[in-house]
DNA sequence: TCATTAAACGGAATCGGATTCCGATTCCAC
DNA sequence: GTGGAATCGGAATCCGATTCCGTTTAATGA
C-alpha cells in the first residue's frame, strides 16, 4: 500500500493555471448560457473562455457537469441573497414571499439558466449540498412564519421547494405570467 | 399554375400501409419512452414498431416532434378523462382538483412522459390545439367553481395551466411528494 | 386482371456535436 | 536550473439524429 505521506484528505492545492482555468470556463459557461441557452455547445464555452475543449473537460467531465456547476454557482447566490435580504424580514412571511420572487426574478431574466437551477434546487440528487443550503434559508423563514401563523403549522421545506421547481418550469415553458404563479402558491401556505 | 382539381383542402387519403405505419410508431414511441424515458433513441423506436428508420422519420419530422406527438395523445386522454369523469363532479372545485390529481397520477405513473407532456400543456405554442382543449374543461370547472364560491374570483384558467406546469416539473425532478403540491396548489386558489 | 405510377419503405451514408486521447507545454518543488 | 507531474490544446473518435435514394408496394383505371 501507499506508505505515502499525504493524510485522509489527499487534497493537493491545484495548479495555479488550472484554478483560474476553472474559474474561466465556469464564467465563460454562465455567460454562454445566459445568451443562447443551454443548447449552447461546449466549444463555444471553451472559445468564450479562451481554453481548449481538452481544458473545459479536465475541469468538468461533462456537458451536463457544466451546466450543474452553472446551475449551483447561481443557487448559491439566490440562497446568498435570501440569506441576508430575505431571512431579516420583520414578516417571515413576506420574506419568504420575497425570496421565491427573487427566484423567479433571476430565473426569468436568465432563461438560459432555468434549466441548470431547476436541477439545482429540485432533485433530491445532486451533490445535496445545493437543496441543503436552499433549504435552511426557507426552513428559517417557514418555521417563524408558523409561529407568527401566517402559514398553516403543516407546510415543510419541502413544499417551499416543490414550488420553486415548478415556478422554473413555469418560467422556462413560458407557461403564463410567473408572478401570478408565486401569489398563488404563496397564498396556497397560508392558514 | 396548377390548373389542377384539388380544392382547397388537398388532403389526399392517406395510403393504408403509411396509416397503420403511423399509427404503429405512436404506439411504440409512446411504449419506448415510458420505458426508458425520454432519452430513449429514435432506431429503438424504429425497432420496437418493427420499421425502418427512414419510416419514423416520414412520419414525424424530427425526434422532438415525435415527442410532442406522443405527448399531445397523451394530454388528449387526459382532457377526455376530465370531460368525462371531473367536469360532472357535483362541487366544481373538488372535480377541479380531481382533473389535477389524475393529470399528477399520469404523469407519475410514466415519468418518461413528463417532458413531453409539461410541454403539451404549458408551453402558449405548440399548435396551442393541445392547451385549447385544456382550457376548455379546466375552464369550465373554474368558472363554475368561482360561482359556487369554492375559488376565488379573479383566478384565471392559465393559474392553473401554470400549476400544472409545476406539476409536471415536480414530479420530472423528483423534487417531492406531488399529491402535498396539488393539496397547497389548490389550497391557493380558494378565497 | 395487369400495367402504371406516385407514395412509402428501409437502411446505408452523412452530419453534428460531445467526449476521449495523447504529445506538447507549463507550473512547482527541490 | 532541472525533473516530473499536472495541465493544456485540439485532432481524432464515437454516437446518435437526420438525410438520401434505390427498392417495394398500394392504389388506380384500362
Amino acid at each position: 500500500m501507499a506508505p505515502s505521506s499525504t493524510s485522509p484528505t489527499p487534497h493537493r492545492r491545484p495548479r495555479a493555471d488550472a484554478e483560474r482555468n476553472r474559474t474561466r470556463v465556469l464564467d465563460a459557461a454562465r455567460e454562454v448560457f445566459r445568451a443562447r441557452g443551454d443548447e449552447a455547445q461546449m466549444p463555444e464555452v471553451a472559445r468564450a473562455a479562451g481554453v481548449g475543449i481538452g481544458t473545459v473537460y479536465r475541469h468538468f467531465p461533462s456537458r451536463a457537469a457544466l451546466i450543474a456547476a452553472v446551475g449551483e454557482q447561481r443557487q448559491a447566490e439566490i440562497v446568498e441573497f435570501g440569506r441576508t435580504r430575505c431571512l431579516p424580514s420583520a414578516a417571515a412571511a413576506d420574506g419568504l414571499a420575497a425570496y421565491i420572487e427573487h427566484i423567479g426574478e433571476v430565473l426569468s431574466a436568465e432563461r438560459g439558466l432555468s434549466a441548470s437551477i431547476e436541477a439545482a434546487f429540485g432533485s433530491t440528487e445532486p451533490t445535496g449540498e445545493g437543496r441543503a443550503r436552499a433549504e435552511t434559508v426557507a426552513g428559517q423563514l417557514l418555521a417563524r412564519a408558523k409561529e407568527e401563523g401566517t402559514v398553516r403549522p403543516d407546510v415543510e421545506v419541502g413544499d417551499v421547494v416543490m414550488i420553486v421547481c415548478g415556478l422554473a418550469a413555469v418560467i422556462r415553458n413560458n407557461a403564463g405570467d410567473w408572478r401570478r404563479y408565486v401569489r398563488n402558491a404563496c397564498a396556497g401556505l397560508r392558514p
